[in-house]
DNA sequence: CAATGCCTATCTTCCGATAGGTAGGTTGGA
DNA sequence: TCCAACCTACCTATCGGAAGATAGGCATTG
């Protein structure tokens, strides 16, 4: 069904989407993965190759969602809808964290590589926003930074306050506001 | 000057802006203090009585601004300038996250007793700025938790990014249109 | 036969934590 | 006034464990 890579990536996502790079451990993925610690190296030389894999995966499948959702929904407000979904996905199904929010917070002590990864993500995030919601706009910029930081942001919130209401406020508010 | 314990918990909490709660070494934190590692157990019996202490101080901190910042400005405008400021200073003066943004990011893996003195941080914020900012307005929590959430999200891709571009262009639409 | 994909065993380094010691200051009773 | 007891704030030395990483072996597969 799955490569072992694959599973290897997976598990690590997930541990990631929760304690962030330095709580990623070869010994326990390996325990998840049915495999020996020592095994995860022949596959990912370091840590930090590891961490990169996992990140790029990420965006990958997150820009194949963004592909889908400008194919599928001509009206902005409908891209922004499936856009929010996203999010509250990650945190009402997985209950996680976005893997790039997390990576983010550590940035200062990611390896380089890593840093470039995440860097990425938000690069490939806010010109779909920009391009795909905002167009024409003056402030299509500023109006994707704001999207995008703003469910980061929430993100956070909702899962250390235990309660989903600043996720669901901001999106109100974002509904509300974003092309009045 | 400053006690033993006031330089450990400011040593502290310079590293965990930079790396999270993981990321906090007390051999590193007595290094820097010139201490032993040993030295700091008998001021924080463990790690997460250090770690909950930085975050008391963080707190404690903020409040007083928020307390000043309400004394010195009675227009909401102007207290969301102030408020802004203090984002804007983290990210330019210190280089450095948000103390709780971090820690939220690692929120799973965090003791108890930490993740609700993070907690407490954004009920603080949400409640000041709701009440200070957003007072007989429909949706005043919601507009708070938006502009907490924002700023925090803007904070996490400014670094990443390596440009201000994002948290300023934040800052220029919650201006414009908190109040419109 | 050689490459692939795992294994065992082990290395060094770092981690938080603990035990026990000690210099210096404070306090209280004779 | 003096001495003993105690407290504060460190110290040295060490513990057990977990971390990432490496070397070398051993099946399976093409």
């Amino acid at each position: 069904m799955y490569s072992t890579v694959d599973k290897i990536i997976e598990v690590a996502e997930l541990q990631a989407r929760a304690g962030g790079y330095s709580a990623l451990s070869f010994r326990v993925i390996a325990k998840q993965v049915g495999i020996k610690s020592a095994s995860i190296h022949y596959h990912f030389a370091t840590k930090a190759d590891l961490g990169v894999a996992i990140a790029h995966r990420y965006t990958a499948r997150f820009e194949q969602k963004l592909l889908r959702l400008a194919e599928n929904s001509a009206q902005p407000s409908d891209r922004l809808e499936g856009y929010i979904a996203l999010f509250v996905e990650a945190l009402t199904v997985d209950k996680k964290m976005c893997l790039c929010g997390i990576l983010a917070a550590e940035n200062d002590v990611l390896p380089e590589a890593l840093q470039s990864a995440v860097k990425v993500f938000f690069e490939v995030n806010v010109a779909w926003l920009q391009g795909a919601l905002f167009a024409d706009q003056p402030q299509a910029k500023a109006q994707a930074f704001l999207v995008l930081a703003s469910l980061e942001g929430a993100l956070l919130m909702s899962k250390t306050m235990q309660t989903d209401a600043p996720l669901q406020q901001v999106c109100k508010l974002l509904r509300q506001n974003c092309w009045q």
